[in-house]
DNA sequence: CCGGACACTGAAAGCGTTTTAACTTCCCCT
DNA sequence: AGGGGAAGTTAAAACGCTTTCAGTGTCCGG
């Protein structure tokens, strides 16, 4: 770092020519010296690189993509960066990105169709060589044709799309799709609250047409039924997700009822509501009520109590997307991925209260 | 998005050159009916644009970026993005900079100088017109160099460098700086710590050098003063952020000591671990000791009991990062911008247990 | 009826880089 | 001595777009 901009010229961006000139050597030389992109005697090259850093050249990424024919750069679209969840899956594909020397651009839609649009035809524009669309949504005809667009349109560029736990498009669009195991990990998660003991257990944060928490009341009622016990034990509150909506949802829940013995949240959030409204209703967890989450998110082992949950490898999603997109370039389309996941006891679940055990 | 694709050639990306021949123009209508630069008749542009849409023209940015010299981008650097604060800063940024059609890319370094200064020189590569630097960091030579550094660098290809709750350079360098008024935030919430009565505050979290925590622990002493308090009253542990130096210090600090009624934690993640640990330790808070945080996380309302904290808006750090930098093109170098903040009073802080109050 | 102002359009000159194809040398082999 | 590489180098052609400059007509005032 020393030493630097000793011999900078006043304004304008410093070229490649003017390096070459300093170098004594023509543009090509120079490009290969910098570029390192073919072979070039030591001598010179250490003329090319001394004249270029007493310059200070930087050189300009947009000519080298636009005659290189696109760029190492990968776009991440998510629903808003605030989230832990989707904040993790971002931090995955900017490290794998930032390990191959990929740049990174994250997008947030705020749940926009729209913006999500807009947002992919920029990264057309841009040249990004991979998007990668995270998050659940609703999967209806809009979100099946907007995706079979995305897909032809990047298709058609030479780029790849990623799908990170979103609803699968038909196989033979040209999309990959990376996403957890949601009805193994709700089906173990489930498990481990019935070997407690637990029979009359709430799922609290379904979202119909959300391919990912139906994913999740599936393997839950699965592994109810597993146990032998029938369907209609299956409780399942459709609150969405999201703190508000636990909390209101579990707040209701209890001024109605209060037979079941334990609550499965769709995701920590809906955890952290439930909770807050337990405490609010003067029951304890897990005295009174176990409850468990599912993605375990940083905060998780802070709530009160520290809460029993289903881990999912978020930033390890991130990272599979992009190992995945840019490993398998032909048999890419259309292949699907499950990540496992797994449970994560804390002490948010105990034996059911004795008088309430089934 | 009904009918898109029929026309689409094969591969390869369709240029202006092919739509301006199907609509019988030359590029150079085409380039001013597709950007609007230049009026052309509503005929020939409704023809050109018709072109453009059967073809599923996209404009190649990299192209535009070249002859347009530079480009509508910013980018954010954190330390990681799965922090909640800079989670929000980046989404404020990249907020603000969407509403006015730019490019957002945020860049981690997990606190590494030499990361940082690899995806500066990047975003230099890339053009980007903005760059801002988020987070604290400890002031030392080695980082007094880089910021001059980057800030020559980024100003003499016509960027702008900003810098959110940083050290601020030498005033002649230019650079903006933007960030909260710690000082003031960090007053206020010790002064609510004392008007309940405590008078044995602990800081825990300081992190000698780092100008945001010396800040809050210079506001800290300040409250502390007003109130006629010595020096010595002021117990400040240096154990860093994060919430696991959190609940590593508070567990040491109990286990020397419980002379103190209070702990003003330097962010609301050592806030957490400080309350996991006084709830090991079998203390209840506020009964037996009184917490404040920094930050106001999203989670801090659901932490056990709610915290009081105070309220650092990121998102709008964000957001004003890029309206300042943008607006004063002249003025800015060496602007120093200070952002208010206010205590937000939840269930964390109480009198102090009458055999202890001093 | 002419000169010029005006509206529209197109050919061509870049923007900064990589890469191809050609051109020197220089050396080794027959 | 002459031919055939290999090694090193360069001039020039892309890459896809915007913009300048000049060239059409067209319309108006004189």
């Amino acid at each position: 770092m020393r030493g630097m901009g000793n011999d900078m010229v006043s304004k304008g961006r410093v070229t490649i020519r003017e390096v070459a000139e300093r170098a004594g050597v023509s543009t090509a030389t120079a490009s290969r010296a910098l570029s390192g992109n073919h072979p070039v005697p030591a001598a010179t090259r250490a003329r090319v690189l001394r004249a270029a850093r007493d310059l200070d050249y930087v050189a300009n990424a947009h000519a080298r993509a636009l005659v290189g024919g696109g760029r190492k750069m990968a776009a991440v679209v998510v629903r808003q960066v605030t989230s832990p969840f989707y904040a993790q899956v971002a931090e995955g594909v900017e490290a794998e990105a930032a390990d191959r020397g990929w740049l990174c651009v994250v997008g947030a839609t705020g749940g926009d169709a729209q913006r999500e649009m807009e947002f992919v035809q920029l990264m057309r524009e841009e040249g990004a060589r991979l998007v990668i669309l995270v998050g659940g949504v609703v999967e209806d005809d809009a979100y099946r044709e907007r995706v079979a667009h995305y897909a032809h349109a990047l298709d058609s560029s030479g780029a790849r799309l990623v799908l990170c736990g979103r609803p699968a498009p038909d196989p033979d669009i040209p999309a990959l799709v990376v996403e957890f195991d949601n009805e193994a990990g709700a089906r173990a998660v489930t498990g481990h609250l019935l070997s407690a003991g637990h029979r009359r257990i709430v799922f609290l944060g379904g979202l119909p047409g959300n391919t990912a928490l139906d994913a999740r009341v599936a393997g839950y009622r699965a592994a109810l039924a597993e146990h032998g016990l029938p369907p209609e034990a299956a409780h399942v509150v459709d609150c969405g997700l999201g703190r508000a909506a636990g909390h209101r949802a579990m707040t209701e829940l209890l001024k109605r009822t209060r037979e079941f013995t334990a609550v499965f949240a769709g995701d920590d959030m809906v955890a952290a509501g439930a909770l807050r409204a337990i405490a609010d209703a003067g029951l304890s967890v897990p005295g009174d009520i176990s409850v468990v989450g599912y993605n375990d998110i940083p905060l998780a082992e802070d709530f009160n109590p520290p809460l029993t949950t289903v881990r999912t490898p978020a930033e390890e999603l991130g990272r599979a997307a992009v190992r995945i997109a840019l490993r398998d370039p032909e048999h890419a389309a259309g292949a699907h991925h499950l990540l496992g996941t797994h449970i994560v006891v804390r002490d948010s679940v105990g034996a059911p209260p004795p008088g309430r055990a089934l």
